[in-house]
DNA sequence: CCAGTAGTTCGAAACATATGAACTATAGAA
DNA sequence: TTCTATAGTTCATATGTTTCGAACTACTGG
């Protein structure tokens, strides 16, 4: 029982700003795509065992590539008892230009700030 | 019983990507912001309370410009009875370059597209 | 002080996410 | 072919988040 679903890709029209922000708004989502795109090249679910200092259970990586999948952000094709993994970049910037640059670097940014001032808080109002 | 909090409101340094992601991966906080960060001025939350042709009832409205005050795109000011809302577009701009116009860019490009084709569905793979 | 308006908080229901255990799919060896 | 190992998926459930009506607070002008 519990057939496996075959994998889905939305067609480039079908894929929204919402759904790419809600999928990179997850800071492991956001790092894996970023890990993605910086390398350029394919990479399968569990390169991504431990990312960002954390384990993360094989479960919860396989929702997120869903998730990422889902929202269009990546390409995921089996080859052999594995799946490779790409970012449609290339197609999303067609749609929404400058979109994706934007965050990628503004992750950059901040991963930047953090790295200069660990433990740093400034007063709110 | 139960205090009203006074508004916060993080400081530049503690406003995060995933943050703004998450808050502007919500159609309704989208659009109140993108009708914000257009016009320039000032907004109460009961402008709001029809928008992208749905009615809002006041706590969730209250809540999404909380959401949005959390992630540190708008600041709210009591004036009198009223709140004022102002997107905070510009300090955002000084730290994650790009990224604000490029989201609102994109939600155009959406709009637009939805606007031509209302039901239109192409193929998936 | 009273009434009216603008927004917030509370609580419960609906929805979403994370994860261990059990599963499917594929490759290669015996 | 059957067995075993590896890569990823699905399911059940516990935990967290979001929504929205009802009741509240905060302010203004009689």
């Amino acid at each position: 029982m519990s057939a496996m679903r075959p994998l889905v890709h939305p067609s480039i029209e079908d894929i929204s700003v919402e759904g790419i922000l809600h999928a990179l708004s997850d800071p492991v989502r956001a790092a894996i795509y970023a890990e993605l795109a910086g390398s350029g090249s394919a990479a399968t679910c569990s390169n991504f065992l431990q990312i960002k200092e954390r384990n993360i259970p094989k479960s919860t990586l396989s929702q997120h590539f869903r998730a990422l999948r889902d929202a269009g952000l990546i390409r995921s094709e089996r080859q052999g008892v594995e799946m490779f993994n790409t970012t449609r970049c290339g197609e999303i910037e067609q749609r929404f230009p400058g979109l994706i640059g934007a965050i990628l670097h503004a992750h950059g940014v901040q991963a930047a700030g953090k790295a200069k001032k660990p433990g740093g808080k400034t007063k709110a109002s």
